[in-house]
RNA sequence: GGAGGAGUGGCCGAGUGGUCGAAGGCAGCGGUCUUGAAAACCGCCGAGCGCAAGCUCCGGGGGUUCGAAUCCCUCCUCCUCCGCCA
């Protein structure tokens, strides 16, 4: 969450954060002004406590005592019963308070106030007309939205043969880069529990945009038990290291992991509704970083180079832009898209999205660690990014490499995760 | 799913209902000693809230009591055995 001293900050959003601040400093100020007088009361209660501890119990001085103190003890219950009830409608507000954005990332209302950080490879020519990959898929006979449809519902898709193959080689070919690059692989579970998406923000103000499992394990009508898919693999990662104190030695930490993602929200927006672009399942590789607050944007840089070489090795065509404060996602204090160019359908796609949370997840997930022996645990910052949506590169691979006769060419970078295959043909 | 056992500070581990935020040990930090290191000795050494005084926290929640790490209830987690299964 927010580190209340920065509230201030995040008013640069716009928009209606205000009122979500103003209505937490409000309680925050009845919270401390409650907790002040209990304060005082539990410590007159203390030493009369241990004033009692020494007299003699059946002495008269002893009952008046206790009597005494029987109203004082009730008195400090009912103001415990309503600091609980302040304490956690004032962390409701909180939790639903934005992150403030990095002072370098630009003011703007939507995704057109991007601006472009730089552009990387070129596109591709064609001597006719590139068609989008829906219709390349389908003409090869790998992509099967029918079936998808037919077994799990809209934006549910089957990849079948070459496509099905692809999708594995993509991730294997993902985790095995980032691995030479130095970072730990993970295979996480697929679902997780409510405090793993509080920690990292999707919690408590976007459930309708997630799958929630209708049973639970451990006993009923327990909302920590309840159990929801993934949404992405940043979650199980990040809160690998929920609730705990590292060592400034271990830092940064670096993870990659593959899992398979499941938004709610995709079908909602009635756009995309061809193809793989926005679809209710999909996979992905992921990176997080733990770092340090002194070294994250190093590493955020470092990271989104770490996504883009993905792209580079695929011979892909793409551009980065910087997010700006109408674009920036909740828990983001600063993030990088990459997109992608699609020539099928004229457009760059984003296919990478990477962020610097800052203190923000950490906070949440209470993932500290200690500068040095002496120091105090302090909140890590914490990075994530795509590494990248890999139906997406799907989608890529298929319009950018598409032949005039219909067949697919295979990237060289993947052919020894596909027994050498060099391209995919029509039936 | 069934039966038993256990959950205390970074780790191990004590703790008759009252002066216990908690003995002791290990690790860590500072110092003495040493050319340097080791060993030895001395000191420090959990976290959160609060400007501070102070308050809260012994798996979570609830209860009993003037007072709970200690008693009661309940849930969770881990370990062992049995069952089931990929």
């Amino acid at each position: 969450m927010l580190d209340p001293a920065r509230m201030d900050d995040v008013l640069r959003r716009g928009g209606d954060v205000a009122t979500v601040v103003t209505s937490w400093r409000r309680l925050d100020e009845r919270r401390k002004k409650l907790q002040a007088e209990l304060d005082t009361k539990r410590g007159a209660r203390n030493a009369a406590n241990e004033r009692m501890s020494k007299l003699d119990k059946k002495s008269e001085e002893f009952a008046a005592a206790r009597d005494e103190l029987k109203t004082l003890s009730s008195a400090i219950k009912e103001g415990e019963t309503e600091l609980a009830t302040l304490e956690s409608t004032s962390q409701q507000r909180l939790l639903h308070i934005p992150n403030a954005p990095h002072a370098s990332v630009p003011v703007g209302t939507s995704e057109a106030d991007n601006p472009v950080l730089h552009t990387a490879g070129t596109k591709p020519t064609f001597t006719f007309a590139p068609k989008p990959h829906w219709e390349v898929g389908e003409q090869l006979g790998i992509l099967d939205f029918e079936a998808g449809a037919r077994i799990a519902g809209a934006r549910f898709t089957v990849l079948r043969g070459a496509a099905s193959r692809l999708n594995r080689a993509l991730i294997n070919y993902m985790l095995d880069l980032h691995a030479q690059h130095g970072y730990d692989e993970v295979w996480p579970p697929a679902v997780v529990r409510r405090a793993a998406l509080r920690g990292t923000g999707q919690l408590p103000k976007f459930e309708a945009d997630l799958f929630k499992l209708d049973v639970a394990v451990g006993p009923d009508h327990v909302a920590d038990n309840d159990l929801f898919l993934s949404p992405t693999a940043e979650v199980q990662v990040t809160n690998l290291h929920l609730d705990s104190i590292l060592d400034a030695a271990q830092l940064p930490r670096k993870y990659c992991a593959y899992a398979p993602c499941f938004r709610a929200e995709a079908g909602a927006h009635g756009k995309d509704t061809r193809g793989l672009i926005r679809q209710h399942q999909f996979d992905k590789v992921e990176l997080v970083k733990l770092t340090t607050p002194e070294t994250s944007y190093a590493e955020l840089d470092g990271l989104r180079q770490d996504a883009e070489r993905v792209l580079s090795g695929l011979g892909l065509h793409y551009r980065v832009v910087t997010l700006c404060t109408g674009d920036l996602g909740f828990g983001a204090a600063k993030t990088y898209d990459i997109e992608v160019w699609l020539p099928g359908q004229d457009t760059y796609r984003e296919i990478s999205s990477c962020s610097n949370f800052e203190d923000f997840q950490a906070r949440r997930a209470k993932i500290r660690y200690r500068p040095s022996a002496a120091d105090k645990p302090r909140p890590v910052h914490t990075i994530n990014g795509s590494g990248i949506a890999i139906g997406r590169t799907i989608v890529a691979i298929l319009e950018n490499y598409q032949q005039a006769d219909g067949s697919v060419v295979i990237p060289a970078a993947l052919r020894p995760y596909l027994g050498g295959l060099e391209r995919i043909t029509p039936p």
